[in-house]
DNA sequence: CGTAAATTTGATAGTGGTCAAAATTCGTGG
DNA sequence: CCACGAATTTTGACCACTATCAAATTTACG
């Protein structure tokens, strides 16, 4: 599936990542918490937005509901379920602190998903029409408002990327590293993440069965990638990040090609 | 994979969509014909952009480049290819008339996917600190503007919907069915489309193998859903789109339950 | 018109889905 | 705090869909 245009392709994606920011050192997060953390504050000052507690199940807004709001999440955790006309749904996203919630409505005047909160937090609620009129004061925010929705198109798109490109085993290994760079960002611990989803929802996310993910979650135990808890197996322990891009790695050269 | 909660959720996906815009009927289509021309209207009157001509194979913009410009395509065909660190590439997007090009930009200052055109055509090109001048004069632009991100996230999303949910016959046909709503909502006729892509990039964007992408269209052929012109396989005719979305159907219930 | 690229089609193999059963965990009330 | 039933998770066996490999055919292009 690589093309014979790989190798200077690489050197560009190398370029692109290893130019102004590393994603992955410590730096970088560090960077990251203190983007998100001046973010909600320069929200919070300028909007002094209403604030709603989540708990686990709360919905936030539904496919259908008519478009009004954007949400920021301050703390807790959220998924983004997709309908299709069929009744086909599925987890298109999920987000963390210092995410927003809603572009999906602003096209069609309407919400096309549901965000569903899956742990307890708190967002704050942002009417569209009043963030405009602020942003046309400060510019700032929209300058902000346009990076959330920049980065939520990356998201997705490298989603997507992993789904079409990485094998089952992978794609559980680069969900829970990505789950974990998430965390870093908003300045929790990255060593140990909770996973507030049944199986059946993280296989649902990455287009697999749950049968799947359960599998691939103790193959990557086995081979000492991750570690559940003592109590409770939806509490994984990451000794090493790095270890689980390795994984992913290995995946994708099966056969380190010994010549 | 369905759950028990799929009938209501069903009632709202249906009048999510049935809302306001019908999808699928004439009205629409020319509704969203309108709506491409009066937003191309209103950008070449409000900031008289530089025009480029394009060919197959050209390069609007590079992932690692720095970014400045967004782009809006007035015709022709682009694709958008993502790119890992580890050399995976992969295309996550196409483009039509009236699309906008660039949004990944703006997160990171950097692009972080190639634009490459598939077929001759004319991008706009717009600076992004102009655009900006120009919305806090004439909030329709910033209307515009944030409806085109909005749109592109719904479009990814479906997109990652169609890849983990559907199996590979109704992914292709499922593909050719929004190729031709791109078309139509460009105004452009929908009874033939010429797939300005080899399998190998169809299968690429579809997360299968170029083989699966030809036993695909053989079967889509063989079972009259469409037809190949007589001269060349890339030019597609369907006769009813709607037959496409019965397919995807039919793929979904494969024993249609006689009881 | 000839060569290289793209496409189709067939044969075979493997990843991941499906079905099933056992084990573990969770939630709730005694 | 413990017990019990429901839900979740794990693991195994089997099979289907799709990938892989290969060869023949068609198409594109210099």
């Amino acid at each position: 599936m690589h093309s014979e245009t790989t190798l200077p392709r690489l050197a560009r994606a190398l370029a692109a990542v290893c130019g102004p920011v590393r994603e992955t050192d410590i730096s970088a997060s560090q960077q990251a918490g203190y983007r998100i953390s001046g973010a909600l504050k320069l929200l919070s000052d300028a909007l002094a937005p209403a604030r709603r507690m989540l708990h686990a199940g709360d919905v936030i807004y539904q496919a259908g509901e008519q478009f009004g709001n954007l949400y920021i999440l301050n703390s807790g955790l959220v998924k983004i379920v997709n309908l299709s006309v069929d009744g086909r749904q599925q987890v298109v996203g999920l987000n963390f602190r210092g995410d927003w919630l809603g572009f999906d409505g602003i096209a069609h005047g309407r919400y096309s998903c549901d965000a569903v909160a899956i742990d307890t937090g708190e967002v704050w609620v942002i009417r569209y029409d009043a963030l405009l009129v602020a942003c046309a004061v400060q510019p700032a925010l929209l300058a902000l408002l346009h990076e959330a929705m920049s980065r939520e198109i990356g998201r997705d798109r490298d989603a997507l990327m992993s789904v079409c490109t990485l094998p089952a085993d992978a794609r559980v290994a680069d969900f829970l590293r990505s789950w974990a760079q998430s965390q870093a960002d908003g300045g929790m611990r990255t060593d140990e993440i909770t996973l507030r989803m049944t199986r059946a929802e993280i296989g649902n996310y990455l287009g697999m069965t749950l049968e799947t993910v359960s599998r691939s979650l103790s193959k990557l135990a086995r081979d000492k990638v991750i570690a559940f808890a003592e109590k409770g197996r939806r509490n994984v322990r990451i000794p090493d990040v790095e270890a689980l891009s390795a994984f992913v790695q290995r995946c994708l050269t099966p056969v380190p090609m010994l010549q």
